[in-house]
This record gives structure tokens, sequence and C-alpha cells, in this order.
DNA sequence: AAGTAAATACCAGGAAATAGGTATTTATCT
DNA sequence: AGATAAATACCTATTTCCTGGTATTTACTT
């Protein structure tokens, strides 16, 4: 027989939060021992109390999922990490692994899929929800030929690098060239040498295209 | 004593319903009849039950919740509306007001709340959370005078007209003007005008700040 | 030590966006 | 009937953006 699981909480929707701990309750040799709205509160609350599992939500205020799985990974080693949100981008996805979540799950999934990834991560094992596995799955697909031309449209975007990161940010602040080589301190030629290729990188349009990447990925906002 | 409440909940995010589904079927002398993932969803089930109240979130696929709330209010003028969802856009709150729903909630707030708020709408009363009320009440405040050169940042922006809607979507979806001049067959100086017009209205700096609008208040995606 | 990726910078040209107007037609509301 | 709002169209001028390059320095990796 297992040990009971102990987990907490966290999601910026309360109302989501204790709609969850009923659902979790009534699963046997599991239990909720804390329930947080934010990351900050999710640290403090595993201090004072011990658990085995965090559920986390990714858009939360103060600090964010990310964040804390972070320093749970650092602070609380032997404490699991199972992702549960609405957003299966690609790249949230291997933020959220390299952090160290275990699993990660999306809410349009039913409970009972719920208790099958407590389980498993619970038990250090890994657990995706469908449409998250083939979205891991994907980038490792040989492309058939007819899409290479297609690339642009269907392709997993490069990662960028920080700084580009941190230009889309400001484009998407909507700041102009001149403004950005202002703020940064470089050449209005080398920001623009920048925007070209996360552009090219992306496989978007114009800057409207940046803006909305950086929305989707949490650069801004 | 009152009535059995009747209520079909109508959420994509299965995991939100099913814990909500958990709260509300605790709350004595409400019943809920029903659930649904989409809109599409809620009016097929409707069709062969009764209920008092339709409990929606905004975001949906197959048909949102400004569209199924509309619907609703034509082919059952009887059931009532509330909403339950986290964006607390002012211009979504008035559409959905105008659509004909009651109450308007965010999932930031507890069940407490959410008990209150089915009592009420239930019974043709509305309800507010405290910070859709205040979104409500600001634009009703009068600005104080030091406010009024900042207006372009801090004013709620007008509503845009149907046209204006089409062309931010169109603008989004990284269209540039000739282009959107060829959809919608007018003149590329014509929809430089909107473009401006809108660029105004909303106090943003640019077609990025366009983009930015219409993914928040789901004009695209 | 050589190779690669990242960040930097520049040139030149054309397309598009922005900012400042004005004006007409149509539809709706009072 | 007159007022108002919406959609349409045009003009001028400036700025920014996009596209096509090339090139240098730094840093990391093998």
């Amino acid at each position: 027989m297992a040990a009971l699981i102990k987990v907490i909480i966290a999601d910026d929707h309360r109302i989501f939060v204790d709609g969850l701990s009923e659902i979790i309750a009534r699963i046997s040799g599991v239990d909720i021992v804390a329930t947080a709205s934010n990351g900050e509160e999710v640290l403090q609350k595993i201090a004072k109390t011990t658990c085995d599992l965090a559920i986390l939500d990714i858009h939360m205020p103060v600090r964010d999922g990310l964040e804390t799985a972070k320093t749970l990974k650092k602070q609380f080693p032997r404490i699991k990490v199972l992702i549960l949100t609405m957003n299966n981008e690609l790249s949230l996805i291997k933020s959220m692994l390299e952090a160290g979540a275990l699993g990660y799950i999306l809410k349009t999934t039913g409970k009972e899929e719920l208790e099958r990834a407590i389980r498993r991560v619970a038990a250090g094992l890994t657990y995706f929800s469908e449409a998250v596995a083939s979205e891991l799955a994907r980038q490792y697909l040989p492309k058939s030929p007819e899409l290479v031309f297609d690339s642009a449209a269907t392709a997993e975007p490069m990662p960028l690098t920080e700084r580009e990161k941190e230009i889309v940010a400001l484009v998407a602040r909507e700041y102009s060239t001149p403004e950005i080589a202002n703020l940064l301190f470089i050449a209005p030629t080398t920001v623009d040498t920048h925007r070209r290729n996360i552009i090219q990188k992306l496989g978007v349009k114009s800057s409207v295209g940046l803006a909305k990447y950086a929305l989707k990925h949490g650069l801004i906002d």
C-alpha cells in the first residue's frame, strides 16, 4: 500500500482551486495540505508544512509557475511538480520540464486523468496530457519533404537568444526601432538586424507577429 | 421556500467544470442538470432539458460565451445567464450585459461569492464581482484634471465599430494595409484612415498595440 | 585551435506605416 | 428635417519598417 500523497495546489483562480480541492479530496490516498493563489504563497506554505507534490498553474501573479518550480527544485528537491495549465506552447512545456516539473496536464482534461497524473508524478514518474505529449513529440518527427518549403509556417520556431527575447519584448511594448536602440545603447541598425532575424526565426511577417509571439510566450504582460 | 434552481455549466476546461460541479452540487437548492465544454453543446443540451440558469465562460471553442448568451436570450428568454470568466475587460463586460447576462463574476473569487451570484441571478437580479463592478463604475467617475492629458493611456477605449473590429482583426493577423484593402474591397487610404482612428481610440502607439488589443479581446485566436 | 553562434554595426532601396489634414455618402437617431 | 456617427476616399510629408546584403568582435564548444 502506498503512502499518503500530500499535495499543495496553486492557481490564481480561487474558484478553480476550490473546485479542484473537492475533486482531489475524494481521491483516496491523496490529501490536500494547502492551497495558494500565487507562487510566493506556495513557498511560504511549503516551508510550514510537509508535502510531496505541488500542482501549479503557470500564469500566476507575484511569482509564476516557472519561477516557483525552479525555486522549489532548489530548496525542496524532494517535492514533485505537476503543472496544470491551459497553455500548451512547446516552449513553455520545455521550460517547465527544464525547471524540474515531472508532469504537465491541461485544464481541458478530466478528473480521471488528473488522478493518474497525480499518482504518477508523486511516484517520480512523468505524465503528460496527450496534446502536450504530441506537442513534445512533434519536434522530433521527420519533416515530410512537401512541408520543407512551408517550414516558416509549420516548423517549430528556433528558440530565441536572450538578447532577441529582450528585443521582442520591447517591440511588443510598442517601442520603435530608434527607441529600442536608445534603451539598449546599441545602434538602430543593430536593433533592425535583430528584429529581422527574429521575424525570420519565428516565421512571422512583421512586428505584429513578434508582439503576438511575445504575448503567447509570456515575454510581456 | 424557493424552487430548485436548475443550472447548466459551460467551460472548455473540463477539470474546471468537474470541480465547479462539485462545488455547486453541495449548494442546497441548486441542481446541475448538464455540463458543456462549448456553446454549441449548451444549446443542444438546453433543448433537451429544462433549466433556469446558464453559467458560461466567455472563451470557448465552437461558439463562445457572447454568441451563446445572445442565442439563449432569443430562443430561451427565461433562462438567466451568469458569466464566470477570468477576463474583466470593460468592453467584454458591456458586451455580455448587452447580450442579456445578469451576472458577471471572475474565476479569482471564491465559492461563497459564487453561491450568492447564482442565487441572485437565478432570481432575476444582477450580480458582479467587485473588480467587475468597479470596472463598470470607473467610466462614470469624473476624471481628475491632472489625468485629462493622460487620457490616451488611462481612459477607457471607446468601443470599436464592427468595421473597425474587422480591420483590427486583419491587422493582428499580420495583413498589410494594401492587403486589407484588397480583402475588404475598399481603398488602401480608407484602411489607413480606419487604422489611424482605431489607434487613436484605443490610445495605443502602433499596429502592435492593435494586435495586442485584438488578442486580449478575442478578436483573433 | 578551429568552428559556430551571438551580438554588434553598416549600406542602400523600396514598401509600409504614421501624422497632419479634408471631404463625401449613407445610415441612424432625435 | 437636422444632427450625428460610420464608412468611405484622397492629399502631403516624414518616419519607420522590411529586404537584400556584408562584416567584425566576442564567447562558447568541440
